[in-house]
DNA sequence: TAGATTGTTAATCGATTAACAATC
DNA sequence: TAGATTGTTAATCGATTAACAATC
């Protein structure tokens, strides 16, 4: 059967069901209806059947979805029943912060090599791993079979870095720096840049003191 | 004139208005048209147009918009032109980079209080700013007129803590924990998570072998 | 004036929700 | 069987885009 074209809106979502698909395993739920699920995210029952009805029928009329059973369909649907090496961009306070996070193994990505430009930091190791220059990407990445990258570096490196790392073989790019990255069709970007949140947020503040 | 009520979407696409006119100026750019400022977002001009006349008419017809005095509206519209005080919560790998980061600072976000529970850490200093105990948000944060949280800490305590700080008047929450605050209407909350923008990626990369 | 570009209205598109037959 | 809940279709809602009169 031909795959539907998936709204991003609905894969975004999917990850929402998955934790809590997990919350109901935890709570020892064997059953779990689109309308208790519903609750738990703040999603009507309905969008919630919608958005499961792209992939297929998971669940039995009348009773619901065994919950086992969906958080396997959605975990395959994700792409999150493996292990995703990933190469991590720059060394700075954020960049060791985030090389220090245990999620990101607990969830099957595994930082499988370093990067950084600072003549200082290249050469030395942190834990397993040494430190490489940005400028090897292109020679060590490909034979890597890596395909995400995460970019802690300043804004100014980062566009051309992430050039490299697409040349390179990389498809999805977690990126740090307050850039937004011109990438090719094909490439998928999510920014993560604390100060477009904040100032998105002080709109509604404003109007809160104005009110 | 009674405002309009503003889509969320068009308050996040005003933040990237705001990094693209600063662009412009950085260039030299006295005029811009919707054309330009489209292409360089990758939206359509129709698009920003729209936006930008949910706040008022900044343009001329014929010419364009003048790129200073149309920063000058987006970030007084956006509440940019002030300092907002902020308080941070959770002093691990984290909340250290975070503390570190020089980036809040000079858009205008101060972080003025530190918070974390671990007792090691409680009465220590970073910089000029002692941490404090959780406990204490409740009696010395309403003084302090914060609005504005970051929260850095394991996803178990990131609930009870939220719910203290909004009972102490902050209204906006920069969550790095992940889990799904249930906040009352009028909170905002803006999610970074890091797991779930690169779970929502890995989607695509699956779909991309199978293809 | 002629050309360009805004601000706004109308048309289109897509996503969400409601409703309900199918069925467990 | 009666009650419950899915999967799907149709209705609604909202956001995006196109079109164009106004006007610089």
């Amino acid at each position: 059967m031909a795959q539907r074209i998936v709204p991003d809106v609905v894969v975004r979502r999917l990850t929402q069901y998955y934790y809590a698909l997990r919350n109901c395993r935890k709570r020892g739920l064997e059953i779990v209806s689109s309308q208790l699920l519903g609750e738990m995210l703040n999603v009507t029952a309905a969008q919630i059947r919608k958005d499961l009805s792209f992939f297929g029928g998971f669940g039995k009329q009348g009773i619901g979805y065994n919950v086992d059973s969906l958080l396997d369909h959605v975990q395959r649907i994700l792409g999150l029943k493996r292990t995703w090496p990933v190469a991590l961009v720059g060394l700075g306070n954020l960049g060791r912060a985030l090389l220090h996070y245990q999620g990101f193994e607990k969830e099957g990505f595994k930082i499988i090599v370093l990067f950084d430009s600072d003549p200082g930091k290249v050469g030395t190791t942190i834990g397993q791993l040494e430190i490489l220059d940005d400028k090897e990407i292109a020679q060590v990445l490909p034979a890597m079979g890596v395909r995400i990258a995460i970019l802690a570096l300043p804004p100014e490196k980062a566009q051309e870095v992430a050039d490299m790392l697409i040349e390179a073989g990389v498809r999805a790019l977690l990126n740090y720096a307050p850039v937004t990255l011109k990438v090719p069709e094909g490439i998928w970007v999510r920014q993560m840049d604390p100060l477009v949140a904040l100032q998105s947020m002080t709109y509604y503040l404003v109007s809160l003191e104005e009110a």
